[in-house]
DNA sequence: GTTGCCCTGTTTGTATACACTAAAAAGGGC
DNA sequence: GCCCTTTTTAGTGTATACAAACAGGGCAAC
């Protein structure tokens, strides 16, 4: 009853093991965002609790409670009958991008003045983790992704500013869950590139330059808008 | 059983009638969101589960679920033993500050180019509801509050930006409960000042003028500033 | 008087039971 | 064979039951 065994057919929740203190709702809640935002859950099946709460071995009152969150934050939304995992719309993606548009050059600024030793540290892993997940070996998109979001919270998190870093952070996620599901996937040269640019607004947070971090993560929106071309329309 | 009767002794939620289509959770979240950004709860007292369910006339299972989304929220807090009213700390309060003064001007410039008719009027509405609350007879804070928000939530729908506009409006959220539940009311000279702030945007809105209205924006952020006084140290 | 321990009551966290709803399936008329 | 009606059934929403955790108080020992 402390792990959940995936034993059943469906979908491949990965493995969770549950604090001692058992907290199952919060257990459910990250095995469930951790497999949609792995691209595991298909959006076409709808989220049974029942089913869910088979899979991790529990009841489905937990279960109950963490989809709550989990459509509180937009990750999954009621469709007919049943929960399902939200097919972002280009719209909605388009609002992510923009809302994040918005903040992340003052978060660039901001961490360019204020990380520490160990935040940089935190940005370098992420920019190897995603180096790794795309261009070195097997791709694996959902790794990059998430080395990606990684990376922005990091900079959010040495910006010290917790509201915008959680913003930015969502949003993200709902936008790599377009990306994921929406048949979108980059080829590798473009997640390279992308992932070159996160280094250069590194180094330009390394040496304290906010103008030049700021400057960058501007081109950084752009590059990606010209990288999702037909997206965007100009004056957005 | 559907309504709930305020028969109790210790907070005063207003009274729910809920919709036919029973969701309980759905209720419970409203009302007690509703008595916290009003001030009905205090912050001092646990909110327990039965105790709540009691006074909305349900059992504790739409009401626990209810709870789980005001924490993920930020609006409630475990501090202890059991869930309290969150105490927004000063430098949340100015994070969330923070972070819609990066977003404003840009909501205030998109509703400039897109608000339809409904919208202005909408935003007519709710400088006329916060002068109601603030200027004419008793003065009404939560809801002068309330009338604020829904200025800045109607600003951000005209600029056609769901996602950030749902962020501006629970920053605002928690930022009110900061000046709720921190002593920190100010007189009615500035509430009708901040409203006339409002009013000038809503104004440069109505021309057409995005320009103006970015920059009448920025110049109410500032004037929050100087408002909330000590809150700021230069540089934030 | 103080300190440590146990007991008890309260509250949470999870499981389960039950009612109701809506989709799916079976069956019958045309 | 197709469509309409009826029945079944899968799934949700709520209530309740139960176990475990924790706080507080009383009591005894020092």
């Amino acid at each position: 009853m402390l792990v959940y065994t995936n034993m059943e057919e469906l979908t491949m929740l990965r493995p969770v093991v549950v604090a001692k203190s058992p907290r199952y709702r919060e257990a459910a809640y990250e095995a469930i965002k951790e497999a949609i935002l792995s691209g595991a859950l298909p959006v076409a099946d709808a989220l049974t609790e029942e089913g869910l709460a088979a899979q991790l071995n529990i009841s489905r009152t937990p279960v109950r409670e963490a989809l709550a969150l989990l459509e509180h934050e937009q990750l999954i939304a009621p469709k007919g009958r049943g929960l399902f995992v939200k097919q972002i719309s280009r719209d909605e993606f388009i609002e992510m991008f923009v809302a994040n548009e918005q903040i992340e050059p003052y978060l660039a600024r901001r961490a360019a003045l204020c990380a520490t030793k160990e935040q940089l540290a935190a940005l370098r892993e992420a920019v190897a983790q995603a180096k790794a997940s795309a261009c070195e070996g097997q791709v694996n998109f959902a790794g990059f992704l998430r080395a990606s979001r990684n990376f922005h919270r990091t900079v959010g998190e040495a910006a010290g500013n917790s509201v915008l870093t959680q913003f930015v952070v969502r949003n993200e996620e709902r936008a790599d869950m377009y990306l994921l599901n929406a048949g979108k996937q980059p080829n590798v040269a473009s997640m390279c590139a992308s992932n070159d640019e996160h280094a250069a607004i590194l180094a330009a947070i390394e040496q304290g330059d906010p103008d030049t971090a700021a400057r960058l993560v501007i081109y950084h929106a752009q590059s990606l808008r010209l990288r999702f071309g037909t997206l965007f329309t100009q004056g957005d």
